[in-house]
DNA sequence: TACTGGATTCACT
DNA sequence: GTGAATCCAGTAA
């Protein structure tokens, strides 16, 4: 029996495109929520991150590593990123996941029936588990918890081959598990 | 203090 | 495919 792991905070010191290619496939929870990450997208320094000018907000993507970072957007919704990178400025943003536990709630708190409409992207995955500003700031495994979940990924995802890049039309890279059905879009 | 636009989602055509 | 919803952070004055 393979046992459920924490990623150490040490993960997150490497750089965002890394870490963000390697959350495919790892297990995030927080309360009674849970879910196995199937999209994300890495932001550093470039024009299309908040990296690029550090202000208050963008700050801890340059001064921490595995903290979260949360933002608000477009009057509604919330992303959810964890920062990355010891030396420089990083963040990956997690852009869907696929639910694992908690869905009667989730289906509660977005308003739907749909499962696969519940946490298939990055504004409806921090609504369904209730992530918000008061969240931002935290260390990784304080509130939220990601784990190394071997055992789930090859049960419900498949083999690591079905990992997909695809280099997204600005800058950030964009990674995702070909043909998950939980992927935005 | 005022203005602008966004790492999105949803409803509608 | 297009546009509305909606508010906060960032910028300029």
């Amino acid at each position: 029996m393979e046992k459920f792991s924490l990623l150490p905070y040490s993960w997150f010191t490497r750089d965002a495109i890394k870490v963000a290619r390697d959350l495919l496939g790892k297990k995030i929870v927080y309360k009674n929520y849970s879910g196995i990450i199937v999209e994300t997208e890495a932001y550093t320094e470039d024009e299309a991150s908040h990296g690029h000018k550090i202000t208050p907000r963008s700050e801890i993507m340059l001064t921490t590593y595995g903290h979260i970072y949360v933002y608000f957007i477009y009057g509604m919704y919330h992303c959810l990123n964890i920062t990355t990178n010891k030396d420089s400025c990083g963040a990956v943003l997690i852009r869907a996941v696929e639910p694992l536990s908690g869905i009667q709630e989730m289906k509660k708190n977005r308003h739907t029936e749909n499962l696969h409409n519940l946490t298939s992207g990055p504004g409806k995955l921090c609504e369904a588990f209730e992530i918000g500003k008061k969240l931002n700031g935290t260390k990784v495994n304080e509130k939220i918890f990601l784990y190394d979940d071997r055992r789930i990924l090859s049960e419900n995802i498949g083999v690591s081959e079905r990992i997909g890049i695809e280099k997204a039309k600005h800058l950030p890279w964009r990674f995702f598990i070909r043909g998950n059905k939980f992927l935005s879009r």
